[in-house]
DNA sequence: ACTCGACATGTCACTATTGACACGTCACGG
DNA sequence: CCGTGACGTGTCAATAGTGACATGTCGAGT
């Protein structure tokens, strides 16, 4: 399963309860990459504490459990990474509407395409705008994470939106010759 | 349940027998945008037969059944394809692993950044190869839907690339900064 | 003193999905 | 005539994941 990895991954970066990785799904993690509930967090959080692949490190307030990656651990989360890339699991609602363009009349796919260019264009500007200078920031830092989910954004919405854009122009152009 | 729509998207492009339709998961669908095996789709199938949103139209040999989108399940996928973008579901093993790399010692990190700059390279131009003239194709046609994908698939390979190739300037940047 | 929102963890029923197994058909080549 | 591989549909147990519900703590502001 993905989740146990993700887990491991996080924990490897730092040190976290449950809550805290909760809260890492709901960032672009879970944005671009893996979503997880708090309901599926715990309980897995448990089962990787059984088989001594992370451990609670520490007890804090409001029963907080705060747990640590164990070195069984790195090597599981080292292995799994640097396995030869298998065809992994996607699913994308997003990427399925965009597909699934095709089985609506051109009236409407335009309309659709457009919204999909208007919504991509804005978004890479946005992640653009606040994209710092962190010539300084390391990878191998609890802020690397960040830096790379911010620049695959950047590259995935630019993508998107160039793609709309193809498809809105292919579309126009089949209209007029339609039309005429 | 988005395999719902899926299907019904494939079938208002085309009616198709579970047979076929689980054919297309296996491509640019299932490795883009949605993954469904046949012990999911049949099953699938029988439910939206029994709201009326397909329809058997035709048995054939080997006791083969091809269904058919109805009005109602046209109607259906054209108002969820339409509705405003919400935050859909989103899991992709892949990029999890590339967000994770921080998780990983720089030299290992490098090891598979140029690994995944590599492979993503190569196949954005061996889709770009196959990539033919399809001028007088229209998208909402059964064509279309494989066109949408292709263009999609090179920009999303492109996409990957090019962060991949960022990230390991970053990265080597900072070799050498530690080295001196 | 009280209230509210963030912090923090959990259960449980239900739904979705997968993988293993199972079965029968048709066309083609040897 | 026989084998093989693609065609074609299905069940079932197990696992994964979601949403509703439940419970309690702590700090800050009023």
């Amino acid at each position: 399963m993905s989740l146990t990895h993700a887990l491991l991954g996080l924990l490897a970066v730092r040190p976290s309860s449950g809550y805290e990785l909760t809260r890492s799904f709901e960032g672009d993690l879970g944005r671009y990459a893996w979503q997880a509930g708090h309901t599926s967090i715990y309980p897995e959080l448990t089962k990787l504490a059984e088989r001594g692949l992370v451990e609670v490190a520490h007890e804090g307030a409001r029963g907080s459990r705060t747990y640590a990656i164990t070195t069984e651990g790195r090597a599981e989360l080292r292995e799994w990474l640097m396995a030869p890339p298998r065809g992994g699991r996607v699913r994308n609602e997003q990427v399925l509407r965009m597909f699934l363009i095709s089985a609506l009349d051109p009236k409407d796919a335009l309309v659709l395409l457009r919204g999909i260019a208007g919504h991509t264009g804005e978004r890479a500007g946005e992640l653009r705008a606040i994209r710092v200078e962190t010539d300084d920031v390391p990878f191998t830092s609890p802020e690397g994470f960040g830096l790379l989910a911010a620049e695959y954004g950047i590259r995935q919405y630019d993508a998107v939106h160039s793609w709309a854009l193809w498809a809105i122009e292919r579309l126009e152009k089949e209209l007029d010759r339609s039309r005429t």
